[in-house]
DNA sequence: ATGCTAATGCAACGAAGTTGCAAAAATGTG
DNA sequence: CACATTTTTGCAACTTCGTTGCATTAGCAT
């Protein structure tokens, strides 16, 4: 897995510069998901908050992060820690959410089980959503 | 299952309102999911946008509806088939979101498959969203 | 029918996200 | 390294979404 964010960022054709570089640097260095208003605090308002949505924009595009879906409404980002370049990674692992903290990660080991629909219904994407209590917070 | 939207209201300890009756109707009368701006519309704008937020609101409290999550930033809102007494209905059966209609179902004859978490990790709920193309799209 | 409680509508507000445009920074070329 | 070109950024304005307080209205029990 590529570390450096310059590298990251060249390897997606994507000019390097400052807000891009944090950004990124973030979700490296961040073991769970992030939220817009996440990046916002940690980069300390250093940038405008049209920069981030539309750096957050980009990296979607390129694959370089991927949406968790949440019951509430905030939007979390996440950075896979596999190489993601297969382009939907993010549908066979399982994202789990902690009741207590807060913190939404992807469990990359873990595979997301078959499941039988009712004739009709074809399946393209599947996603699996846990909620519970993790390693930190026992 | 009961299909009187007075009699669900009643025994719900909820007061018989117009919009109370009108949105509940919406949803038993719906084969998907709805988001709020699904009920605006639907109702003509016959109630205040704060009444629509307090109903579902009330309608969330109470077990009648649950949220579905979904990757973007949209809150879908749905009545399960099946009787929600238990409280946690929703959480052992898949949701499904068809990539052309939109249309946003619950597939109450399918269980969500047990999963195996990495040491450290507490399941409590478990959601599953699968994207694809429904019945009708074919 | 009456009084009490609960729900509604209005207004105002705050948060979240988008768009257009000029200024600034990054990139490629000589 | 300097230049022209392209891309990105920041600002301002705006829309959409959701919330809160309060007076008015509607529902409910007696």
């Amino acid at each position: 897995m590529l570390t450096d964010v310059n590298d990251i960022l060249k390897k997606n054709q994507l000019s390097v510069t400052d807000s891009r570089k944090s950004i990124l640097d973030l979700f490296i260095h961040s073991n769970g998901a992030l939220a817009h208003a996440d990046i916002e605090k940690q980069t300390g308002e250093k940038f405008d908050r049209v920069t981030v949505y539309r750096t957050l924009q980009v990296f979607m595009e390129k694959g370089i992060i991927h949406t968790i879906p949440t019951s509430d409404n905030s939007i979390r980002y996440a950075l896979c820690k596999d190489d993601c370049t297969g382009g939907h990674h993010h549908d066979n692992h399982v994202h789990f959410i902690c009741k207590i903290c807060g913190l939404t990660s992807c469990l990359d080991s873990v595979t997301v089980p078959e499941v039988r629909l009712p004739v009709g219904f074809r399946p393209l994407e599947k996603q699996m959503i846990v909620t519970g209590i993790c390693e930190g917070c026992q």
